[in-house]
DNA sequence: TCATGTTACGTACTACGTAAAGATT
DNA sequence: AATCTTTACGTAGTACGTAACATGA
């Protein structure tokens, strides 16, 4: 038996429903099952008792519930009153991101404690990134481009697939290093229409076609979305997306070439040698994995 | 930050020392290091401070100490209150066992939480094992024979290592296969010199010279001491009885012949299919790995 | 050099996920 | 059929182990 435990049974208790108390807890509902079953086993007493498919506590339980609600308060108020809350925790935390982890990846932000702090994120290009991290502009960057540097260090949080997206219907006669790109606008170091990428695409490696340049990506999705472009986007990126446009908008990625059909890329968290790797990090970096691995 | 990591804690404020509070928490120093500098972090504050080779509290750490103190009175106050304290539970354990799951082994019963119950403990043979369980006689066995029966399971929980052992002056001219062994006596079933082993000797693929018959581990042991005879054990048995003994007549592995070096063997639970699989057993579980593992 | 604490790294357990199978209205 | 729960099973994160290293008396 754990605190956490009693917080789980405590959030069944008060929603009187184990999927609705899963979804406030934000864990799926055979885990939450699992352990509740776990709970009652240990204890070696009934905590539920299923009537139909409703459940109620039983006086075990109910006592248990209530009990717990006061003890889950004295661990929190110890916690709270030990923790630190001078200047340096409850700042202003300021994130720098590509804009692929902003927009619709920003759920990774519900991972994180944000009591007594704020929050200022900047979406920025890779370059730019491990300079405002550098510089002390911001505290932290996620990217899954990096750029190494002497005063930073990368931090490994996951890796996400890279694929190859466009509409269903655009360019059913090419293949995909044919297809017109919509790419990054920024750095070109390449010709005009093949560039080296700053989505990730693997230049070196295989050549494309860009067609299109832009700032923003959800222009990017835009062209796609009319049937203009293809990108090179990360998965989870374009599921997100997906479950947010109309389904006659909605982008497939395109079985790839070359042996080229599933690229893993890796994502980092860029933090300052001399930054310590504090709670704060492991959070961010617990919400970077929850957003960027296909399972809620 | 969990009850856990607070109740160590408070082991070393109480102890005033790392190792001694590793010691009294039956975990290595290493390990409480870690988590005393995972809660620091977590907590952003500076919980003790080091002055020499000695630890002291920080103020913070002071706080935190006296305050888990009454909470982890709460909360084990909580746990006894709903915990199940009828019959079934307040009862007497009874546990049927191998001899060698006995005696030198005995540390598995540490890992148990004896309080509210007594224990009654019968050392067995194998087919007894099983005939007591699923008569009642006892609650569950332990044995690395399992003797399969309709209304047991055999949970399987972890695997020893057996060896051939004599002490390091006896036989010097014998191979393996040629000395003079001491096995457990019982249910013969071959040759008067040639068994089937109750010590797990597969003697279905390697014979062997059977000179000594007895019934207790200990005397067999003995023997193996006075250079009479050599045997087939668990490895951790006869490190616990090194560790127990003269340096003298400490006990050494014989490096076997035929592939048959290193032979591991499954240890298992027995239960009766009719009983849940509950704490008790869990801890049991638990226990019997920590002693059959050469780790502490 | 011993006592004490930390870092590095391996392993095994556990938490939680998805998929699929009961149960109840 | 739709809703709710449990079972089965895979994976990733964590807890704790040993070994090796650092440091003060």
């Amino acid at each position: 038996m754990d605190i956490q435990q009693l917080r789980y049974f405590t959030a069944i208790a008060k929603a009187g429903s184990m999927s609705r108390a899963a979804e406030i807890l934000n864990i799926s509902q055979p885990a939450l099952s699992k352990v509740t079953k776990l709970l009652q086993e240990e204890l070696g007493v009934p905590l539920i008792r299923h009537v139909g498919r409703q459940i109620i506590l039983t006086e075990h339980g109910q006592r248990l519930a209530e009990r717990s609600l006061t003890l889950i308060q004295d661990f929190e108020n110890l916690k709270g009153e030990i923790e630190n809350r001078d200047v340096s925790c409850c700042k202003d935390i300021k994130i720098a991101t590509f804009e692929v982890f902003s927009t619709y990846a920003l759920d990774f932000l519900n991972h994180i404690d944000w009591d007594q702090k704020t929050l200022t994120l900047h979406e920025v290009l890779p370059g730019e990134l491990e300079e405002a991290v550098a510089n002390k502009k911001v505290d932290v960057g996620i990217t899954y481009m990096p750029v190494p540097h002497p005063d930073l260090e990368h931090l490994k949080v996951t890796s996400i697939e890279m694929g190859v997206f466009s509409h269903p219907d655009a360019f059913p006669d090419l293949i995909q290093n044919d297809f017109p790109y919509v790419v990054p606008a920024m750095p070109i170091t390449g010709t005009p229409s093949r560039v080296r990428g700053l989505d990730g695409w693997p230049d070196d490696v295989f050549s494309r076609k860009v067609k299109y340049r832009v700032t923003l990506l959800e222009t990017a999705l835009e062209l796609c979305r009319q049937k203009k472009a293809a990108g090179f986007f990360p998965a989870f990126i374009v599921d997100l997306h997906n479950k947010n446009v109309d389904k006659s908008r909605r982008l497939i990625r395109r079985p790839g070439i070359s042996g080229c059909r599933l690229v893993k890329t890796d994502v980092y968290i860029v933090k300052r040698k001399s930054d310590v790797e504090n709670q704060f990090i492991k959070q961010l970096a617990k919400g970077i994995r929850a957003v960027c691995s296909p399972k809620a």
